[in-house]
DNA sequence: TGCCGCCAGTACGCAACCGTACAATTGCCA
DNA sequence: TGGCAATTGTACGGTTGCGTACTGGCGGCA
């Protein structure tokens, strides 16, 4: 269908034209992500922008109470650093790495100086900024109207979604934080799901077992975000 | 401090240089915000883009089930349709007029037109889109982490700022909505505020009394916004 | 092999909020 | 002016999720 573009796996990148890829390609330094490397910290200026290629990223938002809450994840079709595209400096968020991977990074100079208005990169960031604007509203939405069963299946499917696995490790704990709720909630609602077949864990490493079933017990933002 | 640059009482618009104000006047047509007017809706294909001068609007989101939740609101700072800035037709969100007003609205196809790369408008909106970013995140937040009260003083907060006047037309009903909280849970809290005596109110109308106590029963989700 | 730190299971009382229903009040308009 | 619709007040039981505490299982590391 769509020319064959280049090799990379960050299907941001990936849509680029050739040419332009090459052109950018001097600017991208490979990189690990780390699992809970901050990409970038409360109010403080962002180096780097990061397109990964495998793993996870959570954009957070946090309380001075320091409680954390996951408003977005970004995977290997986006990039992590939309406000430095958008003429911040920095920003109240927080960028995590949510599951270990790896990705290419860009200095935040060499994003403003290299990708500008006439690359096909500026267009397809814009076009991604409005994809991240429903995913944070459907994330409002769904914190204010779902239960913690709900958004606990909808996590699972868009980790999965991204991670392109069965099985990937996180422990309980970590959930609860992003979701907002208490580790002992979700340790009920891993049980339940467990019981229905529709996943299995133990220890820091979760089973999807049937999609289908998550899907059903998900709320439809799951869906929406999706698409 | 900054130069002055033309008299339009919308900020967005108000920090432009004379040239391209004049320049972009010719598409800019007056028009009234109605209460409850939708500026557009779900997946529709947006035809104006408004630039308010007196008013709140709100941007929702909305469940299959027809829930609505507020998700940002918009006042004279900025603009509705970003969506379209971003190289977006239609939205899955809604832009709804919380309080009537007055405004400027310009053709989605003359905004593309016309306000290119090179534009000063295109660079402030880009910075728009990150505060506005910044707003639905702690949306997303105080959604999850605070309390009816919290939320509605916030909100009482934020529109009284919009309104710029100590009195404002709306129903428990409507803030209920806004909130995705039950109309009763509204009417305890109002009850509450009342009885402290940081604002009252009767039928449709409401009058702030004392910002102070409200900023202190709110969540400092007020003033991160704010800033 | 045994210890210790991380991780998960479970329980209990409690507060917030919901769904719902119905009554009371206000203000518009016929 | 009287009636009606919109708005607000209030109550009640039920559910969800919270805060907290304690227990037990797992696995790495000395």
């Amino acid at each position: 269908m769509s020319k064959p573009s280049n090799p990379v796996k960050n299907l941001l990148l990936a849509s680029l034209p050739k040419e332009e890829y090459e052109r950018l390609q001097p600017y991208l330094e490979p990189v690990a992500l780390d699992l809970k490397q901050m990409l970038y910290e409360s109010n403080v200026p962002i180096e780097f922008v990061y397109f990964p290629l495998v793993g996870v990223v959570s954009l957070l938002s946090q309380t001075s109470a320091g409680d954390l809450i996951e408003i977005a994840t970004v995977g290997n079709e986006s990039m992590v650093g939309l406000p430095v595209f958008l003429g911040a400096k920095q920003t109240p968020g927080i960028a995590m790495v949510q599951v270990a991977g790896s990705g290419l990074r860009m200095r935040a100079e060499d994003l403003q100086a290299h990708v500008t208005p006439d690359t096909a990169l500026y267009e397809v960031l814009h076009r991604f900024t409005q994809a991240l604007f429903n995913f944070i509203a459907q994330t409002a939405l769904c914190n204010r109207l779902h239960s913690i069963e709900q958004r606990c299946c909808r996590w699972l499917l868009l980790t999965q979604d991204r991670v392109g696995a069965d099985q990937f490790p996180f422990t309980q704990e970590f959930l609860s934080q992003m979701l907002g709720v208490r580790r002992a909630s979700v340790t009920e609602v891993a049980r339940k799901l467990q019981n229905a077949g529709f996943m299995s864990y133990r220890y820091g490493k979760i089973t999807i077992l049937d999609r289908a079933g998550l899907e059903a017990t998900s709320c439809e933002c799951y869906e929406l975000i999706k698409a």
